[in-house]
DNA sequence: CCCATGTTTCAAGCAATTATGAAATGGCAG
DNA sequence: CTGCCATTTCATAATTGCTTGAAACATGGG
């Protein structure tokens, strides 16, 4: 195979072929990593995490703001906690979710980068 | 509506249902974080990513890597593209891709998160 | 000009995610 | 116990995203 110059030399210097791919995370990482872009990757779920990140809510307040459907809601939620992003605490009859450490520190990263972006 | 004790207080210092959706991102904005998101919710694409973290490359080499069809990279690397995570330039038979500013504060950003979530 | 090489585009099928409305669960007040 | 309220679960339909192989497009060499 030949190769452009300027990448065949690089190649060469980190260990060709073998070498770059020594570099790269496993495929569980990229697994667990992907599968948290993905919790993130829906305009809805993003807006309930702003939400949250503001205070605590019950279901109820959430799906006041958002206007949508009770079991879709419960969906994008599910879809939050499984990824560990949100966690929901019973309290009488009502159910309360706020935003996990991960979820936090996601967020304040997100606010990071959304504000990095708007300099350009 | 009735609201659980704790809640209904904290809602009314932030302004009620209506101060708290005064405090959510816009649309538009919710719209293009969550497609970035959507561009990173691959592990295949997170693995390019990482290839280009190491060095710019052309396509040839990460397929030698990836070990996968030629048209499906195309199909991924265009989905990074388009995100504006990578660029790719034509040079002579070769096209070699390499991480945008985006991509690569990404990237870095991306790295410490996996760092900071490995501690627990 | 023609061929070989590297890369992209296209259409079709398949897989995964999301939306929707109805039914089920569980708690609490009367 | 009964009925109501908040929330979830389920089945199904709609949508979106991914994969695959074939064909098309460029570019550089003979």
């Amino acid at each position: 195979m030949a190769l452009p110059e300027g990448i065949e030399e690089a190649l060469c210097r980190c260990g060709g072929i073998a070498g770059l791919m020594e570099r790269l995370p496993g495929d569980e990482a990229l697994e667990r990593e992907s599968a948290l872009f993905r919790a993130l990757a829906d305009p809805l779920r993003l807006k309930i995490l702003a939400m949250l990140a503001v205070q605590p809510l019950c279901v109820c307040v959430i799906k006041a703001v958002l206007g949508i459907a009770d079991s879709k809601l419960s969906y994008h939620l599910s879809v939050l906690k499984k990824a560990g992003l949100i966690t929901g605490e019973a309290q009488g009859n009502w159910i309360i979710y706020s935003l996990t450490d991960l979820g936090d520190t996601l967020w304040v990263r997100r606010i990071r980068a959304a504000k990095d972006r708007e300099k350009e």
